[in-house]
RNA sequence: GGAGCGUUGGUCAAGGGGUUAAGACACCUCCCUUUCACGGAGGAAUCACGGGUUCGAUUCCCGUACGCUCUACCA
């Protein structure tokens, strides 16, 4: 199969590391994992790589999966679905790492190295170029440097080390990956990386390696930075655990800022007025607030759809895609290459659609607590359909409270300077004819109100193109909103009435 | 600096040796709407540049330019 998939069970993973909250590139990165793996019958496994206790954060893990469940990608493992393979944290997997480093070293494909800090850092200023690897590494405080006695001493006397991958010089790693085909590195360009750090913990390198190959993981997506690196990954599968149990790899485009270059940052989203991240996150350290999608009112179906579309379509020029579609349709051979300028504009475009399309039932509740926040209190029996009403009108979640406000509540400030110039007697007594006539009226519906209001203006010799505007600015306060006879049936009798004598007493 | 990856309208992109080079977003004009939206019609590209290969290249090859990523005991 050209997509990498065989006979073994499917099973990809996420691999976040929980040190804030998760950004739209992270978010995408598990959203294509989650598709291959459901579109194949397979498990999507989510892995929580902490092995930096330096940068953990507290709360991120949480975070992690409270946005997978808003966005409805729900992994079958994790550490709090549990699985078979777990634990599913690093931290709690670090006696597993160690014996393969040692493994390594015992058979010469890795070695201690004794550097420290200012050691390495006193070399990088010295060297241009600096790279810890063939060409350095005999300069170095290391076991291959050292002789056998020295090093069995320094390990004796409880030296700090790390252990560090031993590269072949002048050999071709090669690899292909889903996106890219095949991918080739020289050896002699990358350099020693460090496998185990000096506090017992692995580095990402072999920690990803290990843990694909005991959660069996057959396909690994990931973002385009880790490209550099893959040549150890992959070096790391052929010493450890051959290169046929690999897992296929494909390292996915970045998102970039809209405007300059560069990836996509927190940064750009706060200066450009965009959220980046998936939820509301909150430093645990500053207190400061970070906006999400969520908090903006963008839907999750919006959310994780314009997300695909960055770097994957079809074919077939269809942009609206439900997850249960974009599971049937996707691919990872049509993720593009090159990386994506982040647009918002279309992002809103994306959750605008959404709002059209949606039932109004699944958001319903909670357009209700928005508005409830702003002190409006809806009620049940027409809330459906006053937001059917006007969906087509609100991009984003929150404007349903500006576009729906007032039918529950009447403007405290209706818009009369825009009445009042052409107001006249004559008007004046229009209305109040009006509500006469609508008091009398049998029946309470937009086609009928509309059919009394055009005869009565017609009896009055006015236009009614006149009293529209008056009449809209009565019952919803501005210029906006939907057919007036419309709201005027959703509003009711008494309200109707009391809002134009309101109105008409202002004027 | 080095290595890897990339480059089709302002943005996302389809396409792929011979086409009027799809579509969407944004923008502008118009229509519809006696409001605002929705909707409809119209408007923009010497396919980064230079060489090849070819009857023919945006599409294949090689360079160049530009951009990005990596170059940590971070992921």
């Amino acid at each position: 199969m050209t997509d990498g998939t065989n006979d073994k069970k499917v099973r990809v993973r996420f691999a976040p590391s929980p040190t804030g909250g998760l950004h739209l590139g992270g978010v995408r990165t598990v959203l294509f994992n989650y598709l291959f793996a459901k579109q194949h019958g397979g498990d999507f496994v989510v892995r929580i790589e902490d092995t930096d206790q330096t940068r953990f954060v507290a709360g991120a893990e949480d975070y992690i999966f409270e946005t997978l469940k808003w966005c409805g990608l729900t992994p079958d493992e994790s550490p709090l679905h549990g699985g078979p393979f777990a634990p599913y944290r690093q931290s709690e997997r670090k006696p597993m790492y160690k014996e393969f480093a040692d493994k390594l070293v015992k058979e010469g494909k890795a070695y201690y190295a004794f550097d420290t800090a200012e050691e390495l850092d006193a070399k990088r200023k010295e060297i241009s170029n600096f790279q810890y690897g063939h060409a350095i590494r005999g300069a170095m405080k290391n076991s291959l440097t050292l002789s056998a006695a020295e090093t069995e001493g320094l390990l004796a006397a409880g030296t700090p080390y790390v252990i560090r991958i031993l590269l072949p010089e002048n050999e071709e790693v090669k690899f292909t990956d889903l996106i890219r085909g095949e991918v080739v590195f020289n050896t002699s360009q990358v350099d020693d990386k460090v496998l185990l750090k000096a506090d017992g913990m692995p580095t990402y390198h072999l920690a990803v390696v290990v843990d694909d190959y005991k959660m069996e993981i057959t396909h690994a997506f990931r973002g385009e930075e880790w490209l550099p690196s893959a040549p150890v990954h992959v070096l790391l599968w052929k010493y450890l655990f051959g290169l046929e149990n690999m897992p296929q790899w494909a390292h996915l485009p970045l998102i970039l800022k809209p405007d300059g270059n560069g990836k996509l940052s927190k940064r750009d989203g706060d200066r450009l007025g965009f959220p980046t991240f998936a939820l509301d996150w909150i430093d645990p350290k500053t207190n400061e607030i970070t906006t999400g999608f969520r908090e903006r009112g963008f839907l999750p179906e919006a959310f994780i759809n314009m997300l695909a579309a960055l770097g994957w379509n079809d074919g077939s020029g269809q942009e609206v895609f439900s997850l249960d579609e974009m599971v049937d349709k996707f691919s990872i051979e049509r993720v593009h290459k090159g990386g994506a300028k982040f647009d918002y504009e279309k992002a809103k475009w994306y959750n605008q659609e959404w709002i059209k399309k949606l039932p109004v039932s699944t958001y319903q509740a909670q357009v209700k607590e928005i508005l409830a926040e702003k002190g409006i209190v809806a009620n049940d029996d027409n809330l459906e359909q006053v937001l059917n009403l006007v969906k087509e009108r609100c991009v984003f979640l929150n404007d349903f409270v500006e576009q729906a406000r007032f039918f529950f509540k009447p403007s405290e400030t209706p818009d009369i300077a825009s009445i009042q110039p052409k107001w006249d007697e004559k008007k004046n007594m229009f209305f109040i004819e009006l509500i006469r006539a609508y008091e009398l009226s049998t029946v309470w519906e937009a086609a009928d109100l509309e059919v009394e209001f055009k005869e009565l203006s017609a009896a009055n010799q006015l236009k009614p193109g006149e009293l529209m505007l008056p009449f809209r600015i009565m019952l919803v306060g501005g210029k906006f909103g939907p057919g007036v006879f419309e709201i005027a049936a959703i509003l009711g009798r008494d309200e109707t009435l009391s809002r134009i004598r309101h109105v008409l007493s202002l004027l």
